[in-house]
DNA sequence: ACGATATATGGCTATTTTGCCAAATATGAT
DNA sequence: ATCATATTTGGCAAAATAGCCATATATCGT
């Protein structure tokens, strides 16, 4: 594997991990319906707010999303709209996966 | 948000975070060249052996992959083949940030 | 039965991640 | 200027993850 290969391959480790929890994939999710600011997430998410702005700063390192100031208020946006697709991929992978669905929930 | 959306959505965090690492990304890709065995794979990947059956646990368990027996060897496939396409989808995403491409894979 | 091969698992440590609180910063309102 | 609002950042402790070694287990060949 050469250097650029590896580059990318921990790129895109990096992207799906970023997804890979729970509370930033339902910011994205949220996100995909278009953006908002941290504020309006901080109000649909249960965990203080300087952990929502922690977990968008992941999905932003990531390059998953951008963000925009206007005013007090910081907006934060998709910026794959295909990143919506996969996740529906996964989604059906895993309804597919129904009988063994408690289990893949722990 | 209801119990079994939040089943969802942590079943699918599961998902996208066995993908986000870069060792089982690789396996995920050379999976999807079709079904190999451990052996196989130990060939490919620099790393131990006990490392490498984890990594391939942690996407078994979380219904990425699927695994057979046959004689001494254990043969693992893909269980989604849209799996590919999303990972296209993300390597898509990360070619865009081109300019900040070498920030990301930091 | 015995040794070799293939894989999984237990145990351990180092590293990373999470999530809260407190503090810093920036913007808008009075 | 002062104060409230919005957000980020630093710091810290708890929890999760990664990866190596050693060990256990199963299968094959002799």
């Amino acid at each position: 594997m050469t250097g650029a290969e590896r580059s990318l391959l921990v790129a895109k480790a990096k992207a799906l991990k970023a997804l890979g929890h729970p509370t930033r994939l339902f910011m994205v999710e949220e996100l995909s319906k278009g953006e908002c600011c941290v504020c309006s997430l901080v109000e649909r998410i249960d965990a203080d707010f300087s952990t929502i702005s922690k977990h968008l700063s992941v999905l932003k390192e990531a390059g998953l999303v951008e963000d925009e100031k206007r005013g007090q208020k910081v907006f934060y946006r998709l910026r794959a709209t295909c990143v919506t697709q996969f996740i529906g991929c996964i989604e059906t992978v895993i309804r597919e996966n129904a009988g063994i669905h408690a289990r893949l929930a722990r």
